[in-house]
DNA sequence: TGGGATTTGTACGTATGTATA
DNA sequence: TTATACATACGTACAAATCCC
């Protein structure tokens, strides 16, 4: 069977490797079978014997490489190779976002500024490979948000689906997932400051334009509607700022 | 002192609090109590009289933060509120990209498409707020590239700080911590395909265009000056995938 | 210089919850 | 339903690192 192979042995009384040691050997062990995601990894006591550490030293690695999302695990199942996501990235930005307190916005303001740049900067190459499908499926994100401000109801869910949508055909798993991620540290951190119902019309307004622009084909008018999209949660930020 | 109050007792027989529950108990005792990067925490003890959950338990959890920068273990000294640094995703982007393997190097592609996204998208920004001290760092970094290329060495560090201090000027610490985290990504990642010495000189001559790009002071000429700079590594991508 | 106190790191044993067959 | 395999949790003891007197 293949072995963990952490410490070679190296020197001679080698009371105990370190946890690090048990991480880096989990990782190595995951590369140097080839495994993908969702494979199998040995049980908790096999990657005690295989590495020579106890199991409070093994359980501490892999729950470092959980909160990675190197490795997942189920309880009662196994231990499996994992997704790798993104939401190490959420949970650490979410959690400085929140720690920079209600009255210092300035991490929100970071964020907006990236997703901003992201979408901004990729307008071009999004008006050269969105297509009449992802057009019409952008359209009818805007209808739902349409129809939920009139009905004064939040519609996050919606315009989360809208900015992922938006960068989709792009073809890049890695922008799509930091879209993804960004957006939501912002969900995370942004009630601080409410969004108030009657902004809700203009943000529906704001995501048709975007559409609008995407449709007519010029990269700068895409850029600019993009600018207008985040301008009421900028002056949000900068009226908390203040008041 | 303060308690962590992570289970106010609720129910009447709960044996033990999950690990989560410990997660975000430690969570909240930070954003309660104000704490800042670099303040002590309550020892292991402590949080495990607190939070009433057994020290392997509390260990774990604060493995997991420790894991997200979040909080900062220091053997024999104590346990701190962590810097927040973006290490989990380059830990997490870095394995991903070393999983994909030596034939598939399209998470490389995809971090290198960030890049790039991220400096053309902010080549106006950076051109506006960009002043003569920061424009002669920049020339001193090229010229210590065209040293070392000269001298058939890496530039590695070099290559690193001239991209940040790129991004330096526009007052965003979270695009600056992005750009040495993709940066470091690409470095962990890319090794697969080695850069020959020939092109080291060809890369010093792609960041003097840069720089002279930012000192006309065109920001279509920025934008394709950094295209230019990422055309060979897309070149090894290209190749590597083929042969 | 040294030694004791504090704090985290490691190890081991046992019992329990959970998923699968 | 029972049995098995696995992760989860708790508790204790000791080792190692750091700090302070």
């Amino acid at each position: 069977m293949t072995t963990i192979d952490a410490s070679p042995l190296r020197g001679q009384e080698r009371p105990g490797p370190r946890r690090q040691e048990v991480v880096t050997g989990i990782k190595d062990y995951i590369l140097r079978n080839r495994l993908k995601p969702g494979d199998l990894l040995p049980t908790e006591t096999e990657l005690c014997e295989a590495v020579g550490a106890s199991r409070s030293s093994v359980r501490e690695a892999v729950k470092i490489l959980s909160a990675l999302d190197i490795v997942e695990v189920r309880h009662g199942h196994g231990t499996f190779v994992g997704r790798m996501s993104l939401n190490a990235l959420v949970e650490s930005l979410a959690f400085r976002g929140l720690l920079s307190g209600e009255e210092d916005h300035h991490v929100l303001g970071q964020v907006v500024d990236v997703r901003q740049t992201l979408e901004q900067g990729l307008a071009a190459e999004i008006i050269a490979v969105l297509d009449g499908d992802h057009r019409a499926q952008l359209s009818a994100l805007v209808d739902q948000m349409e129809d939920l401000a009139a009905q004064d109801k939040d519609f996050l869910e919606v315009d989360r689906a809208f900015h992922v949508k938006l960068m989709e055909p792009l073809g890049n798993d890695l922008i799509l997932q930091l879209t993804e991620a960004f957006w939501q540290v912002q969900a995370i951190v942004a009630p601080t400051l409410r969004t108030e119902p009657e902004h809700r019309v203009i943000t529906a307004q704001r995501h048709r334009a975007i559409v609008d622009a995407v449709t007519a084909g010029d990269p700068a008018v895409l850029r600019a509607a993009v600018a207008e999209h985040y301008a009421p949660i900028r002056e949000s930020i900068a009226r908390a700022v203040q008041g």
